[in-house]
DNA sequence: ATGAAAGCGCTAACAC
DNA sequence: GTGTTAGCGCTTTCAT
């Protein structure tokens, strides 16, 4: 392995050509201002003319930054790596990006073997921050970067109380105002289809379910809430099948996840029930415009592009020098009507 | 900005808490022989006492490497983010670094100036080499980093003289396989749907269909040959739909891609006829084990893993001071017959 | 086997 | 404004 050929200009020899000093070409490249224009253009000449490209080891030894922050794809990630909720979070935080010089690497993260290879990555200097998606509770990584003091943030939280910053979206007052929109439409039987409820965000959709019907004085019935096993279609319909067996009186169901929402609709209609006349139906949209085949479901949107947004906006600031104090941002959702729920 | 925390430890203070040179702590870091055993012991104590981590910067600068390697994800690449084809490569990828110190990084060229970016990252020796995915004929990238000198693999060729180091499938030869296993199966009418005729795939793929035939003393008919214009499911429905409107004694088809195959596959039941009985369908498979909802077509599957493993045997390889002629390596497909087509 | 020393190419602080 | 200089923390000869 040999990087940067031999034979690659230095500054040292940039300045020699432009017949100044060393100084005055770092300003030229970084451009810096206090540099008479002349000299200047004399500068950038003779780094045209020499093909020069600054060596970024150098500069992070001697600068003390990489100018890179990593995202990091671990195994849980993996299987997003389809779903547009993915692509738009990395397509935002790449676009908020554009105008810094901070290069944005992926890094997968599956094994131990490679949280420990990135985990010295991130320590060894080689970036400036990171970015963490949907981490699962148990999972050492933010922990081991807080603690190497490695400005960090998540998207989403472990628990209540997360001690690493993180943006997240208002999961609990999404769902509430789905269900309440439920309500409002005259729907009383409504059921629950939610996530796996050992991870926070499962917890929190739910949670707005519940508060939804008691401010509405409904009562809250246990058999009318299922858990699937995850977020997916298939989990979605396996507890609409239950749920409409259970109670065939049901008319609205609200899912925590759209793919959950698209299961249940088939089930639905398997059953012979007709949406939204007989059961409305509402997601809790996990992975944005649904795939061209689904049915145009009313779902909880969350603000994807303001969340990668809002991420990178943080994390910057955290790589300023100035401490920051832990932060934590929720942004709200909004209902999408598709239907006539 | 500010990287590695102000406090980190330096080799130096390790060498100093052992009370060895800095010298010895570096060559028990990077575990390198002819250390006593009571040294390296006492160092790696020493290490863990103080929690060492080598500065990944400085070390680059003096060892004139970065033990890392980009995989590049280009606009292209980005629709195929979500395809198993993708996530399958990288998977592949990634595991073939799994036993070096090497660590993988994707990063997003969707702009001029993410381009830009990348190939000053690239330059300035934060990478030691690259990895390309899917290719666009008129994407100056491959050739601003061989004008870099950075050892680069590309997937696929622009051309049939291609200049870069790259790793293909066998396109044409697999297509071939996939339309004489149609003749001999008794077909004798045999549409193509290709893919758009700009991109080197496409034409050898095609090219695999015409050699089929003329092997088999068919006459290749123009007619018969509709080019798409990308390799979507949307783009195979409406070519197959031609080509059955104009051909009704239509017996079989191949398409240049799975996704083009369920296309078709579908504008066929759409026109009342039965697969594979009536009309026999193959599909060159681009993203791997067919999406749940698609029926279970006949496919001609490229050995993504290999490809991947390749890719980064040729890369390291390049990365070895040891000068490479430019190499090219073309995989066997594999025809797997799903159906009784 | 191990210590000492010479850079690697850059930034930033300081002098002029 | 611009040149000079002292490191940044490591790898790698070269002695010993």
């Amino acid at each position: 392995m040999g990087r940067q050929r031999p034979g690659t200009p230095t500054l040292e020899e940039v300045a020699a050509r432009a017949g100044v000093g060393r100084g005055t070409v770092s300003r030229v490249v970084n451009n810096a201002s206090g540099v008479r224009d002349s000299t200047r253009r004399a500068v950038q000449q003779a780094i045209a003319e020499l093909g020069y490209v600054p060596n970024l080891a150098a500069r992070s030894l001697a600068g003390h930054r990489a100018d890179a922050v990593a995202l990091v794809i671990t195994e849980t990630d993996w299987r997003l790596f389809g779903e547009p909720f993915f692509t738009e979070i990395v397509h935002a935080v790449g676009d908020a990006l554009t105008d810094t010089p901070v290069q944005l690497l992926l890094t997968l993260v599956r094994t131990d073997t490679e949280r420990q290879r990135f985990v010295e990555y991130a320590r060894g200097g080689r970036v400036d921050g990171v970015l963490l998606m949907s981490v699962r509770a148990e999972d050492p990584l933010p922990d081991m970067l807080a603690k190497a003091g490695l400005p960090t943030v998540m998207l989403g939280r472990r628990s209540g109380d997360e001690s690493v910053t993180y943006v997240d979206a208002d999961n609990a007052g999404g769902a509430r105002g789905a269900v309440t929109h439920l309500l409002n439409g005259g729907r009383t039987t409504i059921g629950a289809i939610t996530g796996p409820l050992d991870m926070y965000v499962a917890q929190c959709r739910l949670r707005g379910y519940r508060e939804a019907l008691e401010l509405a004085g409904v009562e809250v019935r246990p058999s009318l809430i299922v858990e699937g096993g995850d977020f997916t279609e298939e989990s979605g319909r396996r507890a609409m099948a239950g749920l409409i067996a259970r109670h065939p009186e049901l008319d609205a169901v609200f899912a925590a996840s759209d793919s959950m929402a698209s299961g249940a609709l088939n089930a639905l209609r398997t059953a012979g029930r007709r949406v939204p006349q007989d059961v409305a139906v509402i997601g809790f949209d996990d992975s944005q415009p649904a795939r061209p085949t689904d049915p145009p479901l009313t779902t909880v949107r969350q603000p994807l592009e303001e969340i990668g947004r809002t991420m990178v906006r943080l994390l910057l600031e955290e790589m300023e020098d100035t401490p920051v104090a832990w932060r934590h941002v929720i942004l709200r959702t909004e209902l999408v009507l598709r239907d006539s729920a």
